[in-house]
DNA sequence: GTACTCATTTTGTTGCAACAAAAATGTGAA
DNA sequence: TTCACATTTTTGTTGCAACAAAATGAGTAC
């Protein structure tokens, strides 16, 4: 077998070295808000909290860079972004693009396979709502959305979806109590399973929209409440 | 004055160090087309073309990888990326999605000034297109592509809209003979000048995606021809 | 109290050697 | 000739020490 024949389309690195793994996790760490926004980041503390020397941390943090899951503060700071209100606006603008193309293709490329699982998700989303638990309301949401991306069969876009899901993630997480409130999306993902099951890419698309757009308003709300983004 | 205050929006690395000279080094040469999809690239090879150590060069190349610039295709191989069909297509779609976006606002933010300079950059690609120098007419072409997505005052946007040229980039330059036809793309223009002078947002857009889509026709013709693609 | 200077500490960067894993090469048998 | 296997070479990874640049903080003058 040639290399060229085994190119894959992942962009992460191969799994198996010890800055990967540092990546991955401080990425775990991040989507699930263990760091403020604004929070520091040092190659030295990396390596510390994670264990290993300097290079596999600076790795980590060059990639995490690298996503805009970092951001450069200063010739020698990164720290954890903070969104600012401007930024949140592009950046949902952008979701609306890239996150509508993907539920339109979705609905064409999807197989009934595909769709079953979703609404278990759901049912997940709704069980976690009832019990208060927003953490993994947000967790399976993150689910719903994505099992429903892969299905667009778009492996490049799906990861651009993701970085900004990545960027966008500290800031979320850290306000979820005030964020998820009763019954977050659910008519709206109703409507995109309907949409789904008709191949109607529209309809899916106008669901996914709306489901952005609407996560945007409470976001904005939540954040300004909380001065939680400037 | 607060390391958040100073958080700026560009995902690249603050310049100086050594690891981004050898990151922008490289990107040009890929953007330029110096190796040919395929191409192994090693940390010693690198670090010996641009005469550092394998610290900086390792560094370039897990950032070009982090940007889908070069992707692994093994366990410890990365290589320039040699586009499939599957691959043009999907990134096309992303394209018009993004591209598409931004020219819709760049009608609205865009100020005179901004409009002035593409007249003469449009200048430039004719005189480039018919002294045969199609290396400079691609690279005018980007700039005036850019030219109106910076307009749309929307960083992030340009920043990704970025990352997807440096990924067609190689691919596009080295098929620059068959691929810079006759007036290519001149009619697409003119209109898009036309309706930026009017604030025509969807006209602005129609005249990107039919740009991005012609020049996809193009290029897809261009690579069968000469099998640079898969 | 404020602003400025300078020494100290923190921190990212770089180069390099040792290591492990994968690829390439050579060898021998069928 | 072809295939399997062992050997050699190539190559990415890691840890670390030395270095330079930036942030920090103390002290001082105004």
């Amino acid at each position: 077998m040639t290399t060229e024949q085994m190119q894959g389309v992942e962009s992460g690195k191969q799994a198996g070295g010890l800055g990967d793994a540092a990546y991955r996790e401080m990425k775990e760490r991040l989507i699930r808000g263990v760091y403020r926004p604004g929070h520091k980041m040092t190659v030295r503390a990396v390596a510390e909290e994670l264990r290993v020397s300097s290079t596999p941390a600076r790795d980590a943090i060059n990639r995490l860079a690298a996503d805009a899951a970092l951001v450069y503060a200063g010739p020698k700071t990164v720290i954890v972004p903070i969104l600012t209100e401007v930024d949140l606006k592009e950046i949902t603008l952008i979701r609306i693009a890239l996150e509508g193309l993907a539920a339109e293709q979705a609905a064409q490329h999807g197989e009934s396979q595909d769709i079953d699982g979703l609404g278990e998700i759901q049912q997940k989303i709704n069980a976690a709502l009832d019990g208060k638990d927003y953490r993994a309301a947000l967790w399976h949401n993150k689910e719903f959305h994505f099992r429903v991306y892969r299905m667009s069969r778009l492996p490049h876009l799906v990861t651009m979806i993701e970085g900004l899901w990545l960027r966008v993630g500290p800031s979320l997480y850290n306000l979820y109590p005030e964020f998820a409130e009763e019954k977050y999306g659910v008519r709206n993902h109703e409507m995109a399973m309907e949409a789904l099951c008709e191949r109607d890419g529209a309809a899916l698309r106008a669901a996914f929209e709306n489901d952005i757009r609407d996560g945007y308003r409470r976001l904005r709300r939540a954040a300004r409440e909380s001065g939680a983004v400037e």
